[in-house]
This record gives C-alpha cells, structure tokens and sequence, in this order.
DNA sequence: GTCATCTTGCACGGTACCGTACCAGATGCC
DNA sequence: GGCATCTGGTACGGTACCGTGCAAGATGAC
C-alpha cells in the first residue's frame, strides 16, 4: 500500500495519469462505436492497463462515463464562456459563444458523441449528461436575459431550452451529414436563429 | 398451433390483443422509471402474460421498444400533420402544428419520455428514435419553405433541425418543471420561436 | 544482489437477465 | 364428458459482463 517511484513516476503521479489514459480509452471507444461498445475489460486493453487499475480510478463502468462526461462538459461549457467578451453587440456575443462551443464538439468529433449521443439510461452517467445540460441551460439565459436586455425573463427560461437543445441537434445533424454546409456555415447558421430568438423575446 | 376461439376471441384477435397489452405495458413502465426499468419480465408481469407471449409478438426486447418507439412518433407525426390546415398564415399553419405536437407528448406525458428520453444506445431502439427524428427534421423543413416560400432552402435544412431539437428539450424542460408557465404559454412561446426563425431564414 | 513493491495476465465465481422447456389448470369443441 | 388446445407459473441452462483473487515477471530501494 505505501508508494515509491516507479517509471520515474511518484505513485500519485502513475494513479493519475492512468486515470487520464482510462478516460482518454473511454473518450476513443466511445468516439468510434457509441456507448454500447463500452465495458470495462475494452476500456482496460485500449489503455494497456489491468483491470484492477479500473477500480483503482472508478467505483464502476457508469462512474467512469460520468467522469467522461463531466469532463466534456466541463471543456465545452469554459470554452463557451471563456470566448464569450466581457461586453459587445449581441450580434458579437453570440456569435462568439456558439463558435467556440461548435469549434470545441466538432474539432474533436469524439466530444460530441460524447456529450450529445445519450449513454445508457438510468444512470450516473445519464444524470450527469441532464445536469450539464441543464446547467448549459441556464447559463444561456442568464446570458441572454443581459445580452439582450430581456424584458420578457420567464420567456428568456424556454428560449435558452430551445437554442441549447435545438443546437445539439443541428451539431448532431451537421457531424453526421444530414445537414450540410460548412463549419463557418452553420455557425453563421445557428447564430443568426439564435439572434432572431433572442430580439423576438425581449 | 391450429387455432380456435377462446375467452370470446378468435385466436389471430387474441395475439393482437397480447401485443397490444405488452406495448401498454412497456409504455407504463418505461412513462413510469424510464427505458432501465424495462425487462422482458417486467413487461409480461405489468402485461398479466406470460412470457412464450412475449416471444410470440417481439423477437427480443430491442424490437419491442423500437415497436413502442414506431407507435408513438407515427402518433405525433400524425397528429401533427393532421392539425395543420391546408392553407394559411405562417403563424396559423405554425401554430396548429406544434400545438398538435406538444398536445400529443403532453396530455400523456408516458408518450413524451418514450420519444424524448432516450432509450439504451446501439440497438433498434435507438435507430427508431433517430430514424423518427430524422424524419420529423425533414417534414419539418419541407413543410416550412412552403409555408414561409423559402429562398434559402439549405437553410431550412439547418432551421428544420434547430427547431425540432430544441421544441423537443423544451417540451421536456417543461414536463420536469425546468420552464415555468402554463402548456399554452409554452406553446406560444415555441410558437413565436418558430416564426421568428422561420422570418429570419426566409 | 536481495527483497519489497509495482505491474500484468489470467482465472474464477457472482449476478442479472435472456431464451426455452415443461407442467398443471382453464377453456372450448364435439 | 372426453379430449385437444390455450394459458400462466415455474424451472433451468446459457451468456455477457462484473468484481475479486492469485501467480509470475518487472522495477526500484538499500
């Protein structure tokens, strides 16, 4: 149970970094086969670990897809916020916000599967997928409701609902083809829909 | 496995009764915990039958809920199509179509978390789900550049998406009691989002 | 070099559910 | 009423994966 060195690592230094090689195994198996090819025994032979690594790092399978998730969201939602200037139009503000949120699910297509293709319900997994949601949620309208100066803050509350899960889908949409265009394109897109929401809720 | 009446039915009456009753049963237990409660067990108990009938209707439990899934978008798809008048406003046609399809998830709020939670990934079910998606995108679209005659039809491929994902995340949002207000306000509020979007692409 | 610790591969029983088979009672046909 | 068919309950092995344990080689401390 006591460290020592190994590898020319401290023991917390190799703990953490096959964490990070099990969770960068999950975010691959996941990326190419969805949820469903996920287990322990693939996630363990993808990152060349033993399977009592595994429950060094995670309670079980739906902890260790919560921890993906988590991190995911997490990515996605400071890299909304960090684009996001202190002030501006809104024409400005959104646009930076939704750039940096489709640049991040798409320039690693792995993240959007993870974070927009539903895991197995009933989980921790799933909960955590709902909660970042809806915290995605209400970031939006906290967001909107100053950006736009709302009057209507009620309605600001279904407007975030809308663009936050209509804007998953169109990724969704966009990642697997069925909606076409560039990047550029449906960032133009969606920020423009974003915008037409946004003045007819004020 | 020649057949004859029993309990006042003939026997092909008495298999379609059976699949019937499984599918009510798989639509209460997955409107009450979701799509984990749901076992081939569960189903036949909640169903009062006996398994051999669960496998004399379903070749396992992916297509039964794939079956559940089939009938209830058919549900809202029609329902949906047959609200909506043959002419009209925009904010006529708009308004009875997503009336109709937030009436249909809602007044049955089991039919909503069959169609809008998502179901175990990888299997039937959830290629139903998204095959009935897909579909609801597209009529969506098709629909919509009539209604609002659309120069930009690319666009409306990218609107058709925004607007059914985030109908159906608000439509959840509101069941679980994350949006406020009353289910015509939501339908207003959808409603405004739809023709503002629909103005904004023409 | 010796020994404790770290690592890996493998093996094993447990569990939850599937899919099928069998049995005893109920119902309808003649 | 006798008998075939229908029905529901129960039992049983199969399967896939979990969770744990063990043994054998690799590495570092002294």
């Amino acid at each position: 149970m006591t460290r020592r060195n190994y590898a020319g690592q401290t023991g917390s230094e190799r703990v953490a970094a096959r964490r990070t090689a099990l969770l960068e195994a999950a975010l691959e198996l996941v990326g190419e086969s969805g949820w469903d090819g996920l287990t322990i025994e693939a996630m363990c032979r993808q990152a060349g670990l033993n399977k009592r690594y595994f429950y060094e790092a995670f309670g079980n399978l739906d902890a260790a897809m919560a921890a993906l998730i988590d991190e995911v969201a997490r990515g996605v939602l400071d890299a909304s916020l960090d684009a996001m200037p202190a002030s501006g139009s809104p024409a400005d503000m959104t646009t930076a916000s939704v750039r940096a949120f489709v640049t991040y699910l798409t320039d690693d297509r792995r993240r959007a599967r993870v974070l927009l293709e539903a895991p197995p319900p009933g989980g921790a997994a799933a909960e955590r997928r709902t909660a970042a949601t809806r915290q995605g949620v209400a970031l939006t309208a906290a967001r909107g409701r100053t950006v736009f100066q709302a009057t209507d803050v009620a309605g600001f509350e279904l407007a975030a609902s809308m663009v936050v899960g209509g804007t998953s889908q169109a990724v969704l949409d966009w990642l697997d083809g069925r909606v076409g265009g560039t990047r550029e394109e449906l960032i133009d897109g969606l920020v423009a829909m974003w915008l037409a929401i946004g003045d007819r809720m004020r």
